[in-house]
DNA sequence: GTAAATCGATACCGGTTAGTTTCGGAACTT
DNA sequence: AAGTTCCGAAACTAACCGGTATCGATTTAC
């Protein structure tokens, strides 16, 4: 900024024209939230949020620079009303308090962010079948070998037979895969043994039977679906063609 | 299949030429995943894959009919060789046990599988800034509000000191996302009350000090940074241009 | 009132890439 | 050897889309 002699700073001289309104901005990245959350970062073209917000690409391309960072201000934009830590729940005990979290905040609002988040998975799966796949290729598997060997230390009497296992299997493969996947951290032995040592191996010593219930009691519908640990049926993921028309 | 009078069945009468190959397949799958793993899928061009493969464009399409199948297919052929519920590890302890499975699947191949799921979610991160504006719009901040709650538990004494709430509070948030992201499931209370009551509530009862330690005891780095529970400075991802060059 | 600036709309350019076609050669069957 | 089928290479087509340029309308400061 320039300083001049007087000590006055130089402002920039009012020029006749119209002003650029900054509430369009905000306009134009909901309406980039809105187009990612019905067609997927994949199909997402400039074209479409621009239809969207009723603008012309034009004044998008004077605001960003380009398609990338427009979507990555849109993310970013949503972070607004995101939850509030100084209106935390607090019912007493910790598990309320956690429960808690769940309603307070607009429903609605969180289900919007799922959806934009999908959205932005949709890069993933324009056919939801690829996520699918990954999901059965490499999450599955690993969190049916946690589930088979917690449940030999069922069967030995080393952790309790009321454990959750079927949602406790899931706990480090999910997390490990999110990590590797937006997080882009290494699956290392550290992040590994904490999790055992902090998550896991804690949560198995305890029977969650004798915990308070103040809900009603829905026992895990993602519970591993193999009671029995045995191997999954191999989901044979046949696209292959037979020949051509 | 034609039925004849004799009751012989109709076989294709052999013909003269060249047999398709059926190992090829897997070699172009393979060839798939090696791209995938070094470009993402956004970059994946059916002729970087032909190319690697050292076979036609042509040929991959006389097999599969579209580049989506393809990759479907070649992220459901990683699945063989998945960890092998036969030969699990057994060292007489679960904590042990859980660990073992770190080591003795041939370590690279994880880090192979890993990197595949990264160029996958390359897509998410053709800029590895989206996958951080998404992590840190919708992840980051419940974390923080559950390390909130959990540490307002602990100054009650509802749960020990000693445990380790730097990762306890990314469990919930990270595994809904990795839920939303890629298994499309709802986040319901129905998954939220397993995690509770399954997962972080029993976690929480146990002090992870008193487990016996075999190996060393990094503690993570990953637990959130914010020790206080104060709101994070707002990341601010500016990356709006002022005026076009 | 007028000049400057933004606006939405639309046409356009250029690069990229999925998918097709063509072709000469090689392999396998009879 | 002959006939047929598959192969890899490469040229080609057509569509899509990011980004730019242009234009007439509109707004606002002076």
């Amino acid at each position: 900024m320039a300083q001049h002699d007087d000590g006055s700073v130089e402002v920039e001289s009012a020029q006749p024209g119209r002003k650029r309104d900054p509430s369009r901005d905000a306009q134009i990245l909901d309406a980039t939230l809105e187009v990612l959350a019905e067609v997927g970062a994949a199909g997402l073209t400039m074209d479409l949020v621009a239809a969207r917000a009723g603008a012309g690409k034009a004044t998008i391309y004077r605001r960003w620079t380009s398609k990338a960072e427009l979507v990555i201000d849109a993310v970013a934009h949503m972070k607004r009303n995101q939850v509030d830590l100084e209106r935390l729940p607090d019912t007493g005990t910790l598990r309320g308090d956690l429960l808690g979290l769940f309603k307070p905040q607009s429903i609605e609002e969180r289900e919007r962010r799922l959806k934009i988040m999908s959205g932005l998975a949709s890069l993933l799966s324009q056919e939801q079948e690829l996520a699918d796949a990954a999901n059965s290729a490499v999450v599955e598997p690993w969190a049916e070998a946690h589930f088979a060997l917690m449940q030999r230390a069922v069967a030995r009497g080393e952790i309790s037979a009321s454990a959750d296992i079927g949602t406790l299997s899931q706990v480090i493969p999910s997390m490990a895969a999110y990590r590797a996947l937006v997080q882009r951290k290494p699956f290392d032995l550290a992040f590994l043994v904490s999790m055992v040592d902090g998550v896991v191996m804690p949560a198995l010593r305890n029977q969650p039977s004798d915990l308070p219930r103040d809900l009603s009691d829905h026992r895990s519908d993602h519970t591993a679906s193999r009671v029995d640990g045995s191997p999954s049926p191999r989901r044979t993921t046949s696209v292959r063609k037979r020949s051509k028309p």
